[in-house]
Formats: structure tokens, sequence, C-alpha cells
RNA sequence: GGCGGGAUAGCUCAGCUGGUUAGAGCGUCGGAAUCAUAAUCCGUAGGUCGGGGGUUCGAGUCCCUCUCCCGCUACCA
């Protein structure tokens, strides 16, 4: 077979770390090939890898170097990248640009659509970016407008921009584009290149990392049919990792939930749409002329849409919607201190005006809130009775006073549904606060082997052996270094099992062993077996024990 | 162990190329108000900017070092 890359180890030719992959140094970070490393060894059997010959289709990204820095250098000047990713890109160029593999003898993946490229497949990141293209195209096909896909890739006037996460920035500013203005140089269809790629860091869950097989993290399906999409994207627009790694708290999405969406946001258009419907049966009062407090919350208004909008442009959603937020803020400010329940009885015109600038308050609400809580965005449209959509409605227009006098208002309602503690503490499992929720998915079971026949089994020789000495493997957060009595002699075995036994607790004990397995060396140590243990999905760790006292070198069968 | 990213108010985070009394949201505490999903509004408190050196007229912001977290990775049960 074909190795993976990643499965030869040698010694680095930059570094010369006696580790390296075949794919990249872990110690030094350089990316290379399989064949530049000295003494290379198969990570499988430790046999020394055959070259053989096999072709590949390279993509010469070594000569886009100039035009790659020339074009990040020029969307930057246009469009303000972030640093993480100049950075990173940087660090690219700085060490030189390398030719790339884009096929792989494998047996699985993308295969080459070419004759004799049977066996081979394309190269994961190859694909991936392609497939943004492919899946428009498809789109297209599927709604019956095989063409449109073009508008997305092919119309200078298309802005292209990529938001991924921190791990992906060199296939989304280097390689993509790169391969794009491969594709651009010999071809009359000119697809464009990313505008920007703001990267986001990680987002993590209760401090922990986000991990499917270890059960940890949220279910999105899962969560949407218990709680409304809106509060979820309101809740990660504003814990976005944009600068640094964040979290999702259940305790924090409650409060976000409950203490600004529903007390702020959505408590102002219920006050206003009940005072409304109580005081002028549901119909826009005329505004009379304004007043201090009137003119005060319009400049807010006026301002707002502008700055959220700069905010967002620049790719800072967090900021940008702080500002909209402001904006309710300032609302139940102004809705305060004008305090239209006395006015009602004192000044009719004056309450009128206050509770007509608090519904033009309401629709700007709808509008500027929309590409975060665009379901609840469209209730707070239909609570005004106004035509269309919110989301058709222009940014800019939203600080301009549309609702006209005398306009029918439709039914007021509750827009947001607090979250009680009783919900969020079953959320967190009953033991309490901080703890990452158990995972409602079922545990994933680790993949099935195949099958084989009584006398693979009997290959294995596995023997019981007394733990007589035990200690740490300096340097090593996993191993331990055991001397066993198998009986007829003593072995050394190096076990990772160091993160779940300290050594005392293990002298004295009986385990099975692997007696026949060829002797290795972990972490400078002769290893001459193995120790079998069981493990789960949360990395949890246990060794096989019989079940009875034994004499030590019984054979197990 | 290697690589990378962090450490700023109780919590979640901003602080650009170093420059006046370090900010925001939420929470705390006190007060006002009562139209509203007991929601709102005002005010208050709270930080040796992880520790220690250094550069500088001046550092959260630059350099060195240490400590501690997190992730990846290597140790493969």
């Amino acid at each position: 077979m074909f190795l993976p890359d990643r499965y030869v180890e040698g010694t680095c030719p930059v570094c010369s770390n006696p580790e390296a992959r075949g794919d990249q140094c872990e110690k030094c970070g350089s990316y290379l090939n399989p064949t530049e490393l000295k003494n290379p060894k198969s990570k499988i059997t430790g046999q020394t890898p055959v070259v053989r010959e096999t072709s590949h289709m390279y993509f010469p990204l070594g000569q886009y170097q100039q035009r790659l820095e020339k074009y990040i250098g020029e969307r930057n000047k246009r469009d303000g990248w972030k640093d993480n990713v100049l950075n990173y890109c940087r660090s690219w160029f700085k060490d030189g640009l390398q030719d790339r593999a884009v096929t792989r003898d494998l047996d699985w993946g993308v295969k080459i659509p070419l004759q004799g490229y049977e066996n081979k497949v394309l190269y994961v990141w190859f694909d991936a970016v392609l497939g943004y293209i492919s899946s428009t195209k498809e789109w297209s096909q599927r709604v019956g407008k095989p063409d449109e896909w073009k508008r997305f890739w092919l119309d200078e006037k298309t802005k292209y921009v990529a938001f991924i996460g921190k791990d992906n920035v060199v296939f989304h500013c280097i390689v993509f584009p790169a391969m794009l203005m491969a594709w651009n140089e010999t071809h009359d269809e000119k697809y464009i290149l990313p505008e920007n790629v703001p990267a986001n860091e990680f987002l993590n869950y209760e401090g922990q990392k986000f991990s499917k097989s270890r059960g940890i993290g949220i279910d999105v399906q899962d969560f949407l049919a218990r709680y409304p999409v809106d509060p979820l994207r309101y809740y990660l627009a504003v814990s976005l990792p944009e600068y640094r790694d964040s979290d999702f708290y259940w305790r924090d999405f409650q409060a976000k939930t409950n203490n600004e969406l529903a007390d702020i946001l959505g408590n102002f258009v219920n006050r206003t749409l009940a005072f409304a419907d109580r005081t002028f049966d549901g119909v826009v009062p005329e505004r009379g002329p304004l007043g201090d407090h009137d003119r005060q919350v319009l400049d807010i208004l006026e301002t707002t849409p502008v700055r959220s909008g700069e905010y967002y442009e620049h790719y800072r959603f967090r900021d940008g919607l702080l500002e909209v937020m402001n904006l309710a803020r300032a609302a139940n400010k102004y809705f305060n201190d004008s305090e239209p329940w006395k006015t009602a009885k004192s000044d009719r015109t004056r309450c009128a005006t206050t509770i007509n600038v608090s519904i033009q308050l309401a629709r700007a609400l709808a509008i500027l809130m929309e590409p975060v809580i665009p379901f609840s965005s469209e209730r707070i449209w239909k609570m005004l009775n106004l035509g269309g959509t919110a989301h058709a409605q222009s940014w800019d227009e939203a600080s301009e006073l549309l609702v006209p006098d005398g306009h029918r208002l439709g039914k007021t309602e509750i827009l947001f549904t607090k979250i009680e503690d009783t919900v969020i503490e079953a959320e967190l499992g009953s033991a309490g606060g901080g703890q990452p929720a158990t995972p409602s998915a079922q545990p994933k079971l680790a993949d099935v082997k195949p099958t084989i026949t009584i006398d693979d089994f009997k290959k294995l020789d596995l023997r019981i052996a007394k733990i007589v000495q035990c200690e740490n493997v300096p340097k090593s957060e996993k191993l331990l270094k055991l001397q066993v009595d198998v009986g007829t002699e003593k072995r050394q075995i190096v076990a990772g099992i160091a993160q779940n036994y300290k050594p005392e607790e293990l002298i004295g004990k009986s385990v099975v062993v692997v007696f026949n397995l060829q002797p290795a060396k972990l972490m400078g140590q002769e290893s001459q077996g193995m120790l079998l243990a069981a493990s789960d999905n949360d990395g949890k760790l246990v060794f096989v024990a019989p079940s009875a006292e034994i004499e030590s070198g019984s054979v197990v069968k």
C-alpha cells in the first residue's frame, strides 16, 4: 500500500527532529513532503518505506507567491483584513510557498475523473474548497436556474467573504485563491477571489472543546427542538470568538436571553404596543411638536444605523449588535423619561408624540436587529402591522419615521420567553453548576474491526503478570514504567496509563499482558510487551485483571 | 517534552501603531418609577491590567524571564 504522508516518520530536514511526520514537522512546524525526511520509517510497521513510483498532480503553489502577496496586500488595503489572518499568511510567505501534490493514492475520497487515474483521489483541501463552487452549481440546477451560480462566482460586483475558523486560514487565503488565479489565467470565465477572510477563533463549550465523539457540546437539531433559534443566534453573535476563543455557557445563554433580549428589547416593544393598544385603541397616535426627550432619542436613532453598519462592514459583529442594543436601551430610557402614563392624563398631545416616536423606534429595531434575530424581527413587523417584511427594508432608512399617523397596529404578543433556572439546571445536569451537560447523543462506540479467525487469535500470547515495581517515565504525561513478573521471568513494560493510575497503587496488582508483542522503545524506555486496558469515550481507562488470584505467567485464552 | 493561543472589574470580553483620572455589556448594592414579560431608568462599588526584571520622560500596550491555564502533538493502553 501507499503510506499516507503522515504515517511516514523520520528526521526533519529543517530542525533535525527525529520524529517528524511526512506531512509536517511537529517540532518546527515545517510542512514537508515524505521524501524530504531523513531515515524514513513507517509508523505502522517500523520498516523503511520503499519509494515507489507513482504519478501525482502537483499544484505549482510556489509560482503564485508573488501574486498572492500582492493580492492579499491589496485586499487588506481595501477591506481591512484581521491581524491574526495577515500574520498567518506572512509566516507562510516568509518560509516560501512550495508546490503541493493535490492527488493521493487512497481508496477513499473524490476520484480523479481522468483515464489512468482511477486509483487516485483529490487531496481533501483541494476538493473541499472546490465544493463551494460545486454546491452553488448543484443548487442552481435544483432551483431550475442552471446559470444562477455565476452570480456568485463570476460577477465582479459580488463580494466573496469567507467566514471560517482559525484552523483554515491557509486554505482560504492562499491555496484557494491560487487555484482560482490558475484557472483564471487560462479561461474566459474569471472567478472572483475572496475579498476578505475574517477568520474567527474557536467557540468552546462550558470551558471545554466541542467534541462530537466525546459528546461535549450542543447538537443544534436537538437544541432547536427545545429552544427557539433567535436567542441562540443572539447569543452566538454577542459572544462570537472574534479576537480569542470564547465559550458557550448555559448560564450566560440564559442571562443574555432573559436580561437582554426579553428585558430590554422584548419589553420595550411590548410596553410600547401595549400602551398604544390601551390608550390609543391600537392606532398610531399623531406625532405633535417635538420636545427635548424626543429630539435626543431621535438623534440616537439617526446615528445608530450608520455606526452599527460601519461595524458590520468591518466584520465586527459584536460591536455592531451592541450599537443596536444601545438604541433599545435608549428607547427604554426615553419611554421612562417621557412618562406617557402620566401625560396620558395631563397632556394628551405630548403622550401621543411619545408613543408615536416609540413606535418608530420599534420599527427601527425590527430592521436593525433583523440580521441577528430575523424571526423575531418579522414578528415585530407583524405586530406593527406594516406591509412586507422587516428583511426587505432598507438599512439606511431604518432611522426614518415611516409609520404613519393613524396606522392600525397588529396584535401585541410576547416576543421572547424567558428561560427558567430549572431549565438551565437540567441542562447542566443535576450535579450542578459549571459542569458540562451530559451528552444527549448516544456515545459513539469504537469502529468495529473485521472478523478474524481463531488462528488469528491464537497468534496472540496473552499472560497474567504481577506488577512488582512501577514508576513514572520522566517528561512523559501518560507513560508508566512497570516491572512485571510473568512467572518465568521479569519484564519491563511501558504503559500509557499514567493519567489514570498512580505508580504506587499498581504495585502488587495482577494484569493481562501481550507476551509476544514486538518490543518497542517509548520515550527512550524499552517496552517488552503491552498491558491490556479498557477505555471509554471520555478517555477513562482501566486495566484488565483476572477475576480471582491466579499464578503469574498463566496463559489467557 | 515540542508547537500555538491565552492570563485586563464577580462573569463574558474591548483596549489600534506605547501618552491625560484603564472601558463596555451583564451581574452586585442603593435609589426612582410603576406603562410593561417584577420588566425599566438613575447612581454606586469593584481592577497591584498573572509575578518579576528591563527599554522609555512615560507601558495593560515593546523586550526578557517566571508561573498558571487551554488547545494541538508525541508519547499508544
